[in-house]
DNA sequence: TTTCTCACA
DNA sequence: TGTGAGAA
């Protein structure tokens, strides 16, 4: 899936996010320094952000807004951020494992069954594969 | 003009 | 988190 590049392309300079997200810039500054997002650089060392990262900013902002501090959204985000099979290829990489065409469609089917279910926060424990948004 | 880093009456 | 200085 090319989409998931495409969200994670460089493309909005910190202006533009501010108007987007409705943060300061000190406030991008200050989670990124979090690590909460990883906006790449230019040439220039000016910050080029991703719709992920616009995304990412967003979420910030609501969990602010419930009252959770800091150290919570940290451990919200982070967490989301441990290593998660996004896609079947991630999953053989982990496995170090080749797979048979036919253990491949069984993981694709898992992953399309899994991704219907959708906002049902359900994920037992040892959950292979985790969805957001 | 915009954004960056650094620092704090 | 805000804000201002000095640089790019």
């Amino acid at each position: 899936m090319s989409s998931k590049i495409r969200r994670s392309m460089p493309l909005f300079p910190m202006g533009t996010v501010m108007k987007l997200t409705d943060l300061s810039a000190r406030q991008i500054r200050y989670y990124e320094e979090h690590q909460l997002i990883r906006p790449e650089r230019t040439a220039g060392n000016r910050r080029l952000f991703s719709l992920y990262d616009i995304d990412r900013l967003l979420e910030i902002k609501d969990l602010l807004d419930e009252g959770i501090n800091m150290a919570g959204v940290k451990k919200i985000l982070l967490k989301e951020d441990e290593p998660v099979y996004s896609n079947v290829k991630d999953h053989l990489k982990k496995e170090k494992k080749e797979f048979t065409n036919e253990e491949v469609r069984k993981l694709l089917r898992r992953e399309l069954i899994n991704a219907g279910r959708f906002h049902r926060d359900d994920f037992p424990s040892g959950e292979k594969f985790r969805y957001f948004h």
